[in-house]
DNA sequence: CCGTTGACGTAAT
DNA sequence: AATTACGCCAACG
């Protein structure tokens, strides 16, 4: 068995998880590893998304950390201007301290769709339209 | 192979 | 509320 498979298995369940955030939403990278059935591996969330390309339609801007802040400005700036400006064209408002109010826009995933979700009825639950 | 780093989180201080 | 310490684990040099 390939390990290196293991690993795209876990950024895969994490791209998807993400993908389930609703516009105008967001969640922590806490959050998504718990629903991605990874716990305590918020790391691997960051990590898994600054692999993403950029024409990936995964919506990684709604992911932010646990103060309601803009992780990925601790190394590039402009890309939380960027992060910060698509959330805000979806609806997310920014306090003066810079930080959304989790209190509002953290998103609550229905369990039984996450359920649904990791345990399909059928084979490609994107399948529908 | 080992030490450091990193789009983090939680708890303690 | 801000800082420190620690845990977590894949990627990097």
């Amino acid at each position: 068995m390939d390990t290196s498979q293991q690993t795209l298995n876990k950024y895969q369940r994490i791209y998807q998880v993400v993908c389930l955030i609703p516009p105008g939403q967001v969640a922590t990278y806490g959050d998504i590893a718990r629903f991605a059935n990874l716990p305590r591996h918020a790391r691997l969330v960051g990590y898994a998304l600054h692999a993403l390309p950029e024409n990936s339609d995964v919506p990684w801007q709604r992911v932010i950390n646990h103060q309601g802040r803009i992780s990925l400005g601790r190394l590039y700036p402009e890309g939380e201007q960027r992060q910060r400006a698509a959330l805000e064209a979806e609806g997310v408002v920014f306090g003066e301290n810079g930080r959304v109010n989790l209190k509002r826009y953290r998103w609550q995933p229905d369990p039984f769709l996450l359920d649904a979700f990791f345990n399909p009825p059928h084979p490609g639950p994107e399948q529908s339209t």
